[in-house]
Formats: structure tokens, sequence, C-alpha cells
DNA sequence: ACCTGAACACCGTTCAAGT
DNA sequence: ACCTGAACACCGTTCAAGT
């Protein structure tokens, strides 16, 4: 198990220590450095030759491991999806499912722009599989009728995925510096009183409650009038 | 008011008929020609070039009416807000936001890729505004509580726009024929049957409810459940 | 098996210059 | 006021060729 020691290439820059020994691409590395680009430059500058320069490698070899970017960009939903565990949270259906919606809001906003790759790419990779599994599963203990369970699923997952995105746009609307999210709700609000009161009466009246300076208030309480949604239909039904 | 005739210039191709007087570009002729493309070729081949080419015009010559890329999709979003109308349904509030979500989706499933376009950009034009005013009224004089009002509105169009989302998705899974409506179903609970049943056992089973042979009826489903949701949070304040 | 050089067919945007 | 020529700095993808 020695390091096998390799005689470092004629190497451009001489001193840097340790000769790269050429790491073969791969999967893993190639999804590393794509995720490290988004978090640092966004969807919009996520260019293939971007991820090659990071892996320094030319950009054609990337198209040897990877069959094209909408692919890389599954990948990238895959792996983020994988990050929410396996981890069954105990309690009712109502916690479980409470508990899956918080958790997977934490992973999309842990990756810049992740919502607009989940809401353009299907599922279909095992990360997000194992995910539509584990909410298949909780509706079904909970004893929701099979074909609903499909649906109402769905309904949670694009209840997460919406709201995430709304608020990142109104993260972005403020601008990417750090106290944006302090002023967000002031300039936000400001935009919406502004308008013409005659013409947008309702909106401009309840511009102060659009502000959502508290994010995680406003995501809890949309999750409970969605399960309240959810509950009737399960005693409807089930036992 | 006579037509003023102008001398044709000596033209390419002579035979076509009037020539073509120099019509000034305005907003309403390049949103005309940007949302025919759009429909021909989708959001993803839909460039400024392309835009430029329908009108004939350079491209170029674009940029002295809308800003960028980014304003013209938000004007086009503002259009086909437009097209939901201003007229009030009558009925229950439970009718009249069944009736705006099923618009919403008629008018989103008219324009190809325009879920996408509303997903990735902040309501600010008169048309957004005006859906949201009307929304915000309805539950107003439904007599939910004010802090509520946005983010039920919120719900309610992140729930249509994360379902036609959805429903295009499957669409173009399953190939863009003719026929692709109605081999969707079959394709697609093929591809979630013949997963490993040990590893996704409730995803296999449930596989054929999946298919969404019926969207509106999905979506009808969808619309009740969150509405039921809904109704609790007016009961438990309003009059 | 894995990577690269070189090319193809595109992009959005700017800006001095023309009419 | 309105449009264009020409350029800048990029894209994704392919494919014969190298090791």
């Amino acid at each position: 198990m020695a390091r096998r020691r390799v005689r470092p290439a004629r190497d451009t820059e001489g001193s840097g220590g340790e000769a790269p020994l050429h790491i073969p691409l791969d999967r893993t590395r190639i999804l590393h450095a794509a995720l490290g680009l988004l978090n640092e430059v966004g969807l919009k500058e996520l260019s293939m030759r971007r991820v090659a320069d990071a892996l320094q490698v030319k950009t054609a070899s990337l198209y040897y491991h990877v069959k094209d970017k909408d692919r890389l960009l599954e990948w990238i939903a895959d792996r983020i999806s994988e990050e929410l565990g396996e981890s069954e949270p105990e309690g009712t259906w109502r916690e479980k499912l409470t508990a899956w919606g918080a958790h997977f809001r934490a992973v999309l906003l842990r990756y810049r722009d992740a919502t607009e790759i989940f809401n353009s790419h299907l599922a279909a990779g095992a990360g997000r599989l194992a995910q539509i599994e584990r909410l298949y599963r909780i509706f079904a203990e909970a004893g929701f009728p099979d074909p609903q369970i499909p649906w109402l699923s769905s309904m949670l997952k694009n209840y997460v995925l919406g709201f995430v995105a709304e608020e990142l746009r109104l993260l972005a609307f403020a601008g990417h510096g750090e106290e944006a999210m302090a002023q967000l709700g002031e300039q936000y609000s400001r935009f919406y009183g502004e308008l013409p009161p005659e013409r947008f009466p309702h909106v401009v009246r309840l511009a102060a409650y659009t502000t959502e300076s508290d994010g995680e208030a406003e995501f809890r309480f949309g999750l409970d009038v969605l399960l309240d949604g959810f509950q009737g239909r399960r005693s409807a039904v089930g036992p």
C-alpha cells in the first residue's frame, strides 16, 4: 500500500511541491469541481469550459466522461439529493413530512441556483429516486390511498422548490451584498408600496407583508397549510 | 389619412407585392416576433440574433429598444400575464380561485417554456402585478387575514407553475411526437416500473399512478387539496 | 483508456459610425 | 431617432489524432 512514487513530469512551474501525477478524471472529480464552481459563479456562468479549467484539463476531455451539459446538471441534482440522506425522522406523518420539507429546503439553500436545476430536469438518478421513495413510503404508512400518493408527493416537492426559488429571487433582487438579507424587506416593500394605489390597491396595502423578513416562519406556515389540505384526504379514506 | 405611397426601394427580390416601407421597431413588434419564435423553437433556442432575423433587422438594432435579453423575457412574461385578462368570475372564493388557477394553467400551456420564464424572473411589469392584485382581492374579500394573503397567493401561483412545469417535463420526456401524449403514461410508468423493486419498492408499486394520463384531473385534485388547506385559515379568523 | 488540437456553428453585448 | 458593421469575449459539441 506504499504510495507509488512517480518521477515528476517536466513541469512548467517547477516549484510547487509534489508534481500532480495525473489523477484521471471521473464522475466524482468532475462533480466536485462543478459543485464548487456552481457556488462560486452561479448556474448562468457554469460552462463546460470553466469546469474543465478548474480541473486543469481541456474542455473536450469532459466529453469522454459525460455525455453533455444536461447530463452533468442531472448528476448535480442527483448529488444534491443524496445529501438529504436516508435517515427517517420519528413522529407522526405530519412531523415526518415537515422534517423532510425543512431538510429539503436547507439542502437547496446550500447550493446556488439548485432550484433551477431541479426545476428543469426530470428525476432520473438514484439520489432523486431515493427521495421519491422515502416520500411515497411516508404517505403509504400514513394510510393515504395509493392513487393519490404520487400526486401529493409531487405537491410537497413542488411547494418546497417553489418556495425556495422565490426566496432566492428575492435575495437576488436585493443585491448580493452581505446585508442584503437585512435590507431585503425594506427594498422590496418600498418597490411594491410605491405603485399607483388606484391601480393596485391591495398590492400597495399589503406591501408590508410581502417582505418575508422571516423566511423560516413563512415556510412553516405554508407547509402547515399544505398538510392541512393533505389531512382531509387521509381521513376521508384511510384507516 | 390616405396611405402614403412610397416608391419601393430597389429590392433584392422584386416580385413580392408591396415594398416593406420600414416600419420602425417597437415593443409590440419585438414581442410579437419573440413570442412566435418561442413557440416555434423553445426557450433554449430563442436568441437575440434569431429574434432580429425574424424582424429582418440586425441584432444590434434590438438593443436600441430593449436593454438586454432578460428584459425581453420579462416583457414576455408580462405579455403572457395580460392574457389572463381582468374579468372576475362569479361564485364563492373557492370557485374564483379555482377558475383563476385553471385559467392560469391554460395560458401557461399556450406558450412553450412559459413556466421557465415565470420561474426565473421576478414579477415587475403591469401585467403580472395586475394578476397579483386580482388574487389579493379575492383573498381579501373572502375574509383571509391580511398578513397571510401574500403568502397564500404565492402558494397558489407556485402550485400552478410547478404543476404545469412538471406536466411539460413529462411531455418532453415522452418525445415531441403528436401521439406523445398517448404514449406518455405508458413510457413513463414503464421507466419507473422497471426500477429495482428491492431498492424502490413504493416507486415501483405506484408506477402506474404516476402517469398522469389525465392532467386535468390531477390538476383539479391538487387545487382542491390546496384550497382545503386554505379554508382552515379563513374560518379560524375571518367573518 | 484517456486526453487534446482544432474546428464548427453558434451566443449576448457594445459602440463608433452611418442615415 | 433609429439602425448597422464590426468587433469582443465568450459558448456547447465533435472528431480525428495523439499517448
